[in-house]
RNA sequence: GGGUUGGUAGCUCAACGGUAGAGCAGCGGCCUUUUAAGCCGUUGGUUCUCGGUUCGAAUCCGAGCCAGCCCA
């Protein structure tokens, strides 16, 4: 094999042998892994075009989907004999000599094909048996039923559109090699259907919330992705550079600042639906760059926002599932949790949903009992826990997990969130909420700070004295007089997992980031 | 980053110190309504990499790479 000469030739340690060609790092040299496999099927590609037959052909146009053909026979719209034209991947072959089924599989669905010899004459005959499993192709024929109530099409021409050098992954089990699923999702999508169906409707999920906000008024905004300083959280950016600026950009970690630049401007409902970058660990429920929706009401309040999560979540899970009962599962489909979300959802301030888990005098006790509480309980406390810390430890740790069906946390403590307006009726905290669904955050919201004042000083603290970290843009569209408003974010691979029933994140992003090879 | 489980044929998996196997896919036969089609035959492996122990390693040990899960 060549491929395996390609780096002990220059002395380099050998790359390791990647499961399909790859470029090798050390030599950059395109390893094409030949196997019989892959060699049997160039030979039947050579065969094609001996025959005079382009196996690459330009176009096809198909008359409808495979799937689409079979719904219409089976509503009886297609009667017997009807002529089609369809075009699609081979996804099975089942040969029995002179006559031969096929499934043609594309978007639509899948349909079987019945190829006889004596249908298509014996030239056609010798050239379907160059096909191999994979290939596109395209084919004229009638509808019929076969005996055994297979919805079929008799196959009377037929046209090699694309060849397949590679074979597929097994019919039966599929692609399960988890890794493999992931670097190469398409192999996933071609031979698993229900991950194919996860993602259309994760592209649902996404166009129903447009949908809801446009149809409330709101506008949707792009706002750059590469900002000189990344603000409105507080995590690691990416860096890159710009080369005819001479300087570097971070990639953004939140929406809310240009966002907000826009209520400034007269903007008064807006929202952005899009990419985040956060320089971060990988886990089951992070991805470096993830989706966010971000939506902003001038003379909204964190109430106003609270039945805005309600409505759009309601909204999505009715029009993309059908339902507001969500059933989770586990590997062999036994329900593991049911998620109902029903409205009017439960709605709690932090301090009360902490004392009736923790004890009604959790408050009242001294810092030093309540860290005794947090440990006993199961919290892990750092070092220098300060006191809101330390609830809010319990709050993650043992509260927060509970929370399945959707509870909004109201008024959490003014040092949690600098960015939102302290509470009218209870100083110490803000005007803010968490919604929490499935045990996870799926939705913070504020009313926001509007005060330039108080605004900077939250900044600069946050900041830590480093005043490059300021946005002082930010600060001057502030001082322009920003109007009373309500915001919002929700992490949309999170909703996705929670409505999809989805454990990891990886399993609602087409491409989650992986260890280059 | 720590713990843990795993990496064997194109795919799904066996073999757990003694000749690397099966099913599917592939290839060669038979079969004109099959459908995980069937029947007969057959090809296919640097067992992730490097090193060690051993008469002998897919298997035991060490290091590394990649992934999953749990934790931080």
């Amino acid at each position: 094999m060549q491929s395996r000469l390609c780096c002990r030739r220059s002395g380099e340690r050998p790359c390791r042998l990647a499961p399909q060609g790859v470029s090798c790092g050390a030599c950059q040299m395109v390893m094409e892994d030949s196997n019989a496999l892959i060699e049997q099927r160039k030979t039947n590609l050579a065969a094609l075009r001996e025959r005079g037959v382009d196996p690459f052909r330009n176009k096809f146009t198909p008359g409808e989907g495979c799937g689409e053909a079979r719904v219409k026979y089976q509503a009886g719209t297609y009667a017997e004999g009807q002529p089609v034209a369809l075009a699609g991947r081979i996804t099975a072959h089942r040969d029995m000599g002179k006559s031969q089924f096929l499934d043609l599989k594309d978007q639509s669905g899948r349909i079987q094909l019945y190829v006889q010899q004596k249908a298509i004459g014996d030239e056609a005959f010798e050239l379907f048996k160059q096909l191999d499993l994979a290939d596109f192709i395209g084919v004229r024929g009638t509808m019929f039923k076969t005996r055994a109530g297979e919805i079929s099409v008799k196959v009377e021409e037929f046209v090699p559109l694309a060849k397949a050098l590679r074979p597929p992954p097994a019919k039966w089990h599929g692609l399960e090699d988890t890794e493999t699923r992931y670097r190469q999702r398409y192999l996933d999508l071609m031979s698993n259907d229900a991950v194919k169906e996860t993602f259309v409707k994760r592209s649902a999920i996404i166009r129903e919330i447009r949908n809801f906000l446009q149809e409330r008024g709101y506008l949707e905004v792009e706002t750059p992705m590469m900002q000189a300083i990344p603000g409105g959280a507080a995590a690691r950016p990416f860096v890159t550079h710009h080369n005819s600026l001479g300087c570097d950009f971070y990639l953004r970690i939140a929406l809310e600042l240009p966002l907000k630049r826009l209520l400034v401007g007269g903007f008064d409902k807006v929202f952005e639906l899009g990419r985040n970058f956060r320089n971060e660990g990988l886990s089951r429920r992070h991805n470096p760059e993830f989706t966010m929706l971000e939506a902003y009401q001038a003379f909204g309040d964190y109430e106003s926002m609270m039945e805005l999560v309600e409505s759009l979540v309601c909204h999505v899970a009715e029009t993309v599932l059908g339902t507001l009962v969500i059933e989770h599962r586990d590997h062999e489909g036994e329900v593991i949790r049911t998620i109902n979300l029903t409205r009017p959802w439960k709605r709690i301030r932090y301090k009360d949903l902490v004392r009736e888990r923790a004890g009604g005098d959790w408050f009242d006790v001294s810092l030093e009992e309540r860290k005794r509480r947090a440990v006993e309980l199961g919290a892990e406390l750092g070092d220098a826990f300060e006191d809101f810390e330390v609830t809010q430890a319990l709050f993650e740790k043992l509260i927060e997990p509970t929370l399945i069906d959707p509870v909004f946390v109201t008024h959490a403590a003014k040092e949690l969130i600098p960015l939102a307006k302290l509470s009218p009726d209870d100083p110490s905290t803000v005007e803010v909420f968490e919604c929490c669904i499935n045990g996870q955050e799926i939705s913070p919201g504020y009313t926001e700070q509007n005060d330039p004042i108080e605004q900077r000083e939250r900044l600069e603290h946050q900041a830590g004295g480093e005043q490059q970290k300021l946005d002082e843009d930010f600060l001057v569209a502030l001082e322009h007089g920003m109007p009373p408003a309500g915001g919002i974010g929700i992490g949309i691979d999170r909703l996705c997992m929670l409505l999809l029933g989805q454990e990891s994140i990886r399993d609602v992003l087409l491409f989650p980031q992986l260890r280059p090879k």
